[in-house]
DNA sequence: GTCTATACTGAGATAGAC
DNA sequence: GTCTATCTCAGTATAGAC
């Protein structure tokens, strides 16, 4: 396997986000798209059940790493701190891999039907970690709203960081962290009146 | 206006919800609803923008009555008490409408496009409950954070009281609510090898 | 690889409410 | 007169069945 992959799978991918972002995701066919990668549009849907699914590969990758991370943590960790120890550890990949996913993520903000799928994305992979972290005997409510709140945070620490590159995606994680630890104080317009 | 609506829009809405919980979602054309609604296809695609958007009308409602909620509440509040105080505010209205609620999420929940569509609306309307938590001078990232965690305890409490009728949905929103509080902490499994 | 159903769009016309 | 709701007709592209 080589490290750039040229097989058809990623060449549909590599012309779609192309051609998506050229000419917007609507005015794109998926025959155009096929047509770019040298195959057919039959082939298209051979390898994508439908026109979004071109540019969502990554989600599994990613589920596959921060499970792996999560069955790996020490178990005396809280379910939150368990999240976030498996969201630092894919940081490094991700920061790699800048170049392909903020373009994606600038298409994906500016098209509802694909920001609509990436929404059902994170849902799943949220999904996958709250089964990850039951494994580990934490009780399903629990689990669900940990695994929710984790992603919470993973979400809005990676958009801030493909947005503006600034300050890097562990200081942004690490803000989200801390912020998410004071949700329950009072807030700062409310202590100005004091 | 009449307490039941019974204009070309309520009627395609109600015809939508019926049919698809008979034949299923993929198996009900936008042109049976439309029969069934006595009007035409293309009324039916000026109504709603596609064929999902006929079952998500209550989000707009919703969205409106939280966020008066948050703009009334006292501003002495943290963002995530602010966010329960408005989620509690609407709890009548909402355990009120199960008999809808809870057939159109036993859809939803079977349909996968549907529940995309369901993730998506929930995606919206935690940004208005931020930019409601922003109003009030709450800064970025803590708005968009508590009003996703926010939303993360409201899901979880609204799905677990359509899933099971047993505890209300008021008491499913203050164990959500205890629980968010303790994510940070150890969990049982670890705490019982001590 | 071919065929087809259907989701969806656009332009233009009609009719009634105000 | 304008505005809104509806219908008619014609078309394209997705996605599923064969």
């Amino acid at each position: 396997m080589a490290i750039i992959e040229d097989d058809a799978r990623t060449r549909l991918q590599r012309a779609a986000l192309t051609l998506f972002r050229e000419h917007g995701y609507d005015r794109t066919t998926a025959a155009e798209i096929a047509a770019r990668a040298g195959v057919t549009e039959r082939t298209f849907f051979r390898h994508f059940t439908d026109k979004r699914e071109v540019l969502f590969d990554g989600e599994a990758i990613l589920r596959a790493a921060l499970t792996t991370a999560i069955a790996g943590a020490p178990t005396t960790l809280g379910p939150l701190d368990t999240l976030f120890l498996a969201f630092w550890s894919v940081v490094p990949r991700l920061e790699d891999n800048r170049s392909y996913s903020q373009p994606r993520h600038e298409l994906i903000a500016a098209t509802p039907a694909l920001h609509e799928r990436e929404m059902a994305k994170m849902a799943t992979l949220a999904d996958s970690l709250a089964a990850a972290l039951k494994v580990r005997g934490i009780g399903e409510v629990r689990a669900v709203l940990a695994a929710r709140t984790g992603m919470v945070a993973f979400v809005q620490a990676t958009i801030a960081w493909l947005d503006d590159p600034g300050p890097s995606l562990g200081e942004r994680l690490n803000l989200a962290c801390r912020e998410l630890k004071t949700l329950w104080t009072e807030n700062d317009a409310a202590l100005e009146r004091h």
